[in-house]
DNA sequence: TATGAATGAGTCTTCATTCAT
DNA sequence: CATGAATGAAGACTCATTCAT
């Protein structure tokens, strides 16, 4: 016999369909981050967000697809702020911007690889992620900005001009992924810094033959 | 109703215990790879190996510890061959070498991979995990390896001098992981030609100066 | 298929939420009553009382507090109509009173004892009862019905100025409870009259020494 | 493949079959005693009389006929060295005497009572054991050593000529299985004095006169 | 005769989903 | 459109019993 959402609902999200459907987005998410994938039933799910189990199938097909997109809506507000890397290009040093994107990088990984590595425990739930990934527009691509960001600084003439940016970005951007996925798996934390050493590999891989130049001149 | 093994698996293991025992880690694999974890039930990893649920338990003390003992089965076999690169040192091109141990190892993490990533939703299955790791000792490090190779190519001369052979290594086996990762979460097979570029940089990147040498003298 | 109750059971509970829960304890008790403590599984209980097995977690927490709530819902469902036996005093003849309750009591406790006597079997069973019946208000005590009564007796002179009341009503409740456990043991059914020679060897121990007054004046 | 018991076994039953039989009864007895009758399992049984589970099945046709025969026979062996109490007769306080009998009572019944308890649990259990207990001559019966003790107080004018022997004995067991029942279903311990106001009560009701005496003197 | 691995029915419990209200 | 009680199919795990050895 319950009509009306709860007023404090109602209040944060002024009863727009949307709004409300981002809401239980979160409040999955919380359901997920704080009991497992496996924990996050619907029952859990729906008190977190205050609403009632059978509520949840107006705005989503099955639990499946529910879960999908609220790691896939994480995801994307995590990657909302990115900053723009190559506004940078010219300040600083080229190692230390390139330890800013990475340390920036692990902040956001250390919150995603969770929530991917989760889906690759259920095929059904993969199935579903790959489809509503397919969907979204995944515009952002951390390579690709850390690669303009090079391309840049090639340009300003502080990289060697042979440099192969896009191998080298992406290079980066999978060394931050592989140590995101090492810390959750052995549960270590903050241990960012242990990739100064292959950052700084890279930095110099790129870095202007200054031999050349010392010769040079 | 309860007697004998069926013929068939007695046939296949000669009724040793152990054998049993890796019987039905190899069926518990399958279960996983093709049902998922999550699908992996007891009773499906019962009817892929061809006995009654009960017997499970004579041979595991629960359904965690029989999948942590499945994957880390097959991760031990599948490195089991892996060839000691550092004996090729000094023949063939070094890019031509790591490209060689690029392909072996995107064959193996393309297996383990999802395994791996499997323990990553379930914490209790994760503890499970890295219990009976502990028990195992997996000496397979693959970083130590192209490390000791990288060293000795070094010594021979045929790369810089400078290169930082460990962070160069561990480079590369990030890129390899990140790489499977890749292609598991979007389904894509068989890509590891995209790899390319990343470890020409690489290779690249510790190269000896020989053009600059040459120029100079 | 998980709709409405059956058209059965709302008719006689009018879907009240209590009164579901009530026919529920009484299903339980039935299928204590038929089937033994061990017997009454869950899926016993459900079938009984006409619902799916998992309805029985909505309104209960698990098996043993179900269980445990039934036998005290019809602990006190009995003792309900327990006659104010004190009223009794100065009618009648004080053994023929007593004889009564004895009655009274055995038609109670053959229907209490295999209740009470099976929750000695599990300790996790007695656990719950206890946690129960401390949550209940069970007022009812034999003892001190009997001795209030045998109190107002002693002052109307009926029985003996030195009589220990107390004493004497705990021991008439014991070989109530006693003879109670006995039929239960040994099957044996509606043996009430065994108990009148110790009734009246009670009621004789604790009677006025009339005829030794009546001698002596 | 394994043929002889174990060399411990062998040892302590010399190979007799009844011998065996008896140490798995006792094994049996030990088990429930400490896991609770569910918890007496044939692996727990078997595990604690040292033997295979299914060796149980050569010396019992199934759990329940061996639950039930473990049962009853200790409580034949608790029953065995009961004192012939009529011995006391004369000696000491009557009074006294019946504190003696009930102390050692309860201590027996202590032991006893969680096992006829347990009994009540199971409804198939309880028909076994009625069954066996059937086959048994238990001679044993308490009453009538107390009454027998009773009578030969009678005959030297300790108590009352009028008083009902069997009637005081039974009703004095009848108080003693009672709060051994109430022990075990409140966990009180070693209350055995909590009954001496009910003994004292029937011990003055079975005593001589003294005022008549007093008063014809 | 003793063994103990194999069985599979059975246990309690959870949970995604439906739909009458 | 929200509710939440009802469903029943799983789920993991236990255990009495059998029988080939």
């Amino acid at each position: 016999m319950p009509r009306p959402l709860s007023k404090k609902i109602l209040a944060s999200t002024g009863g727009d369909t949307e709004a409300i459907r981002v809401h239980i987005l979160e409040s999955a998410l919380r359901a997920i981050q704080s009991e497992g994938l496996a924990g996050a039933s619907t029952r859990v799910i729906a008190t977190e967000a205050g609403i009632a189990a059978g509520t949840l199938y107006n705005y989503f097909d099955d639990r499946l697809q529910l879960l999908a997109q609220a790691i896939l809506h994480r995801i994307q507000v995590l990657s909302q702020p990115v900053v723009d890397l190559s506004l940078q290009a010219g300040k600083g040093s080229v190692e230390g911007n390139l330890r800013d994107v990475v340390r920036q990088a692990g902040n956001i990984l250390d919150e995603v690889v969770p929530l991917i590595g989760a889906a690759f425990s259920d095929s059904e739930l993969l199935g579903a992620f790959q489809q509503e990934a397919a969907k979204t527009h995944i515009s952002f691509n951390p390579v690709y900005l850390v690669e303009r960001y090079l391309s840049a600084e090639r340009e300003l003439g502080r990289i060697s001009p042979q440099a192969d940016c896009h191998a080298a970005a992406s290079t980066i951007i999978s060394v931050c992924h592989d140590r995101a996925f090492q810390r959750y798996l052995h549960g270590g934390v903050g241990e960012v810094e242990s990739m100064w050493k292959e950052i700084d590999f890279i930095a110099s891989a790129i870095a202007p033959r200054e031999t050349n130049v010392g010769k040079d001149s």
